[in-house]
DNA sequence: CCAGACGTTGTT
DNA sequence: GTCTGG
DNA sequence: CCAGACGTTGTT
DNA sequence: GTCTGG
């Protein structure tokens, strides 16, 4: 799955990039570390204006929520979206028909246990700063304030060799587009069987990943420095691969 | 029928 | 062991 | 998800 | 709103 990652880099280079325009009522998140668990604002282009860069909450919340506090009791169960069944959940089979997005990151962490002990991972793109991961969106309305909620999940596939490595108890990732395809993911009136075959692991040669310290878990310091991203050597680690 | 869940993981 | 904050 | 707290009182 | 378990 995928529940913490970095939007550092996003800004307006990635305009061209994803020929886009950065919504101007917007204050671009960039953050070296965002968890799930808190609702972030995180960069997205939605299906419904794909030239447009915009900022939407983690957690998607179907329409079928009533109150804000079933809304916010909702958004921490649908951080993720698995693709096997996107298409049945009653949260989701809406949104994967018609309001797909991208999540722009430049990064996400995962933890890889060996023995008793958890090591946290940094994982990027082989050859782009800024990538795509495929999500999901709605636009709720709390009928109470009248105002709308906009919120997205990630879609998570089977690991590929490299992230199987790293989250090696639930070898799950998240869905992220090839560089350059980016676009396809938000085309409209796709067949189920297209968004289907869409949904597959990214070839892990375009992917690249290293250990980094535990300052992402410390409470007493801010995970969102840039010392989060800093490979940091576990001879532990070192020892047990040099096995493998 | 009614009432409550509506999710991701992996494990008993 | 279970709850809470990030 | 992970890591750390898990309590009372009253004070800065 | 729709699905599931009882």
């Amino acid at each position: 799955m995928c529940y913490s990652i970095s939007t550092k880099k996003v800004s307006k280079e990635t305009e061209k990039q994803f020929k886009s325009k950065i919504d101007s009522c917007i204050v671009m998140p960039s953050h070296y570390h965002l968890s799930g668990f808190t609702q972030p604002l995180v960069p997205i282009i939605s299906s419904i204006q794909p030239s447009l860069i915009t900022a939407y909450h983690w957690g998607l919340i179907p329409d079928f929520c009533k109150t804000a506090k079933e809304a916010k009791e909702m958004q921490i169960k649908t951080l993720n979206a698995k693709s096997e069944t996107v298409f049945t959940l009653p949260s989701f089979k809406h949104s994967i028909r018609d309001k797909r997005c991208l999540v722009l990151v430049d990064g996400f962490y995962e933890w890889r246990t060996l023995g008793k002990q958890k090591y946290p991972y940094f994982i990027q793109y082989k050859d782009t700063e800024v990538f795509a991961m495929g999500g999901l969106y709605n636009d709720w309305v709390n009928k109470d304030t009248g105002k709308t909620e906009y919120t997205f999940s990630i879609i998570t596939t089977p690991a590929n060799a490299l992230m199987s490595k790293i989250h090696n108890e639930k070898l799950r990732m998240p869905f992220i587009l090839q560089k350059g395809f980016e676009h396809h993911w938000l085309t409209a009136n796709l067949k189920e069987t297209e968004i289907v075959d869409m949904m597959q692991p990214l070839s892990d040669n375009l992917l690249k990943a290293y250990a980094i310290s535990k300052l992402i878990t410390n409470k007493n310091k801010n995970p969102d420095s840039p010392e989060v991203q800093l490979q940091f050597e576990y001879p532990e680690l070192d020892f047990f691969d040099a096995l493998n």
